[in-house]
DNA sequence: TGCAAAAGTGCATGACATGCAAAATTAAGT
DNA sequence: ACTTAATTTTGCATGTCATGCACTTTTGCA
């Protein structure tokens, strides 16, 4: 009816809200049981008696008791969209998916004791990992549309020429990356949106994981760049 | 217990034979008839059925009835690991990854028929689809460190410089990537092997998608070249 | 306030998943 | 061939998971 988009981040109706508080309240319930009891020692009652609601309630919310411990923000995939649709049209695609993603995770960084929670209950269960490399490509598709969308919004006078900021490359690696043959410009149609959104999304889980095994020696800005600089070069093998 | 090691595509026993027979005719059978049935009609009972064991004995070879669904050979990894590592050693390492991964794929056309029924189920259950994402890249940090030993072993006198057969990069997408810095030869220890090994599953992934939906129209093997054509490019946008 | 839609709840039911010990099958050794 | 040890399969018991349905409570709106 009225402005009802249904994905916005901060509801409006009183009823949203409460649904959303509910979820939540749901699946931190979850995370902190199977953070000091073990994941497989958790149950969906008592999930749901630590969330105040019933055990059939969990399972509207959830379609299965994993479920609570994978999600971990329903809708950070539509926050990435807008702010990679906003991004200075001049910029292409890669580096304003790379500085809506760097956003968003820095955002992501304001519950930093739950995610730490939840990366330790990951660990431990290697079955839930797996559901959640899984669950986070889930919204690729709607994220590869924002970028086909953008592609086409941003091909009209001249294609992707960005401000000539920085045109020596001086890097060593430029060395070993020469593919056999360079026709990469005959695009089947729609591939390339879907290939950067699933890149995209790689990258952003590699840097997690790496980031999550030495977070004492690097910060992950570092890690997160150097991942975004290694795809935008054609993955070259680094100098040592 | 049954997640035995393995390593043997061919086995020698007898008695590893009939586990792996036990195994595919638990999977194809799985398959099948949720091909038929819907993937939430079938239970365990109906596929123990169909292939001739008993309903403990699933439990025996899957950890969950799901899983039964998503493996699809559970030795292919094992098989381009190898295939990558026998790799003529100057390939740069993502030409020699991309050989390995296409002669699995071509050898993976012998069983086209369950493969096209094994998409089916997995497009008509997003929930099992996340599923096999996840699984895909189980074993990704097994070749993340068959990487990482061809690199060591391939820096002895001169790093990386294949062949100078093509020392020009002459491509016109050489605009749009440059970042805004340039170093991306000052690499953190151990990440590009896991992001190579990463983004080469994602490579796979996104290639199957989109040869799934439009395989009338195109080839696999020009959707998997062209994959790789515009990562080796560092994802530049296409030309119209 | 009254009403319609949406969310939450309890119950019944069937499927899922694991541990345990007995039975069946296999690979040996003598 | 017989025995033996190891491995696999199986049935049973048990507890949890997951869904459909009818019902109660809450919320939004006129």
């Amino acid at each position: 009816m009225h402005i009802m988009t249904g994905k916005d981040a901060v509801g409006g109706g009183l009823r949203e809200r409460k649904k959303r508080a509910t979820r939540a309240a749901l699946a931190e319930a979850a995370v902190r049981l199977a953070a000091e009891r073990g994941a497989d020692q958790v149950t969906v009652e008592a999930i749901s008696a630590a969330a105040g609601v019933s055990v059939r309630t969990f399972f509207n919310y959830f379609d299965s008791r994993d479920d609570a411990f994978v999600v971990v923000d329903a809708d950070a995939g539509e926050r990435v969209r807008q702010a990679f649709l906003a991004a200075p049209p001049e910029l292409p695609p890669l580096e304003a998916l790379r500085e809506a993603l760097a956003a968003e995770l820095r955002e992501a960084e304001r519950q930093h004791e739950l995610w730490s929670l939840h990366a330790r209950v990951l660990r431990s269960a290697p079955h839930l990992l797996v559901r959640n490399l899984g669950a986070q490509m889930a919204d690729e598709s709607g994220l590869a549309e924002a970028i086909a969308r953008r592609i086409r919004a941003g091909n009209g006078p001249d294609a992707a020429v960005p401000s000539g900021e920085d045109p020596d490359r001086e890097g060593a690696p430029d060395t070993a990356t020469a593919p056999p043959r360079g026709d990469a410009g005959r695009a089947l149609p729609g591939l390339y949106p879907r290939l950067l959104a699933a890149v995209a999304g790689t990258a952003v889980r590699v840097s997690v994981q790496h980031w999550c095994e030495r977070a004492d020696e690097v910060s992950f800005a570092d890690v997160f760049r150097e991942v975004f600089d290694l795809i935008a070069a054609g993955l070259p093998v680094p100098a040592r």
